[in-house]
DNA sequence: ACTTTATTGAGAATGATTCTCAAGTAACTT
DNA sequence: AAGTTACTTGAGAATCATTCTCAATAAAGT
């Protein structure tokens, strides 16, 4: 999908459930598509402003939950007490290794624990709704200082 | 280990610290194992008023961190935007099935995917030192109302 | 353009956690 | 047992991320 059809998505989306689509709606999908990064919330705000719109933090939170909600972008917590959000589209599925010294982000898939995963809670009769995974390590950069 | 045995082996962890055993202290770790569950510091801190104990939040958090950092207490992120605290001691190692709709958290422990985490780690050169796997659900008595 | 209704920004409010600092207390010394 | 030193404590202020409030603004339909 081209980014002008994913935005495309989001606003059929939003128009879809009686919202507006607003300029700083579609600015924040697209900091998230320009950034393939774990993003929080400051950085977005910064990125926006110095693009000279005029944008608060509040909306910026306020686009994110829609992102989510609707599927275009993933909240997650990196332990760092605030949150980070990734852009959702067009990208495979990962977890996340996370660096306690640097604090570098990786990404990881396993089929084999996505499997069991499913597992587990068909196990317990529950409807499996989402995950988080997460490794702390101490990577490889920092064990050599 | 019975009970007096961890506490004990709590205060010679402070003390080889140069740190001080102070009844507030021990009466957190003493909380976390008469509780089993996943506790945040305002159920702490109810318990240890209810039992006439003069002691406030930060003295919990403070103690909190220390258990975590000596190894008696893990610090869990269930996603409800404040921290959980489990006891560590004589428990095997587990993550959590956490119910978005009731909030009931379910253990689970898996070796395979225990294994799996390590091989990636390994892989990329990098010492794993923690994780936190969460799996979210609608749990079989949500699901049937 | 006009109307309706959702959205916005600013700043206040919130909630969890951390910090500050004077008063208190553990533990060592005698 | 009393004195000394250094770590701890509680109260409340401070902080930080996030959410809320509300009057002003701007989509989208007519």
């Amino acid at each position: 999908m081209t980014r002008k059809q994913i935005i495309n998505k989001f606003k059929k989306a939003i128009r879809n459930e009686q919202l507006k689509v607003t300029p700083q709606r579609v600015a924040v999908l697209d900091d998230l598509m320009d950034h393939p990064g774990h993003r929080e919330c400051d950085e977005i705000f910064d990125d926006l402003r110095a693009n000279d719109m005029k944008v608060s933090r509040a909306t910026i939170y306020r686009t994110l939950d829609l992102l989510v909600k609707y599927g275009f972008a993933k909240k997650l917590n990196t332990g760092e007490g605030r949150s980070r959000f990734e852009n959702r589209i067009d990208t495979h599925h990962h977890d996340h290794i996370i660096c306690n010294k640097c604090g570098t982000i990786t990404e990881f898939c396993n089929d084999e624990i996505e499997k069991i995963q499913i597992d587990i809670c068909n196990d317990m009769d529950a409807q499996i709704v989402g995950h988080e995974h997460q490794l702390f390590v101490i990577c490889a950069d920092c064990r050599n200082n």
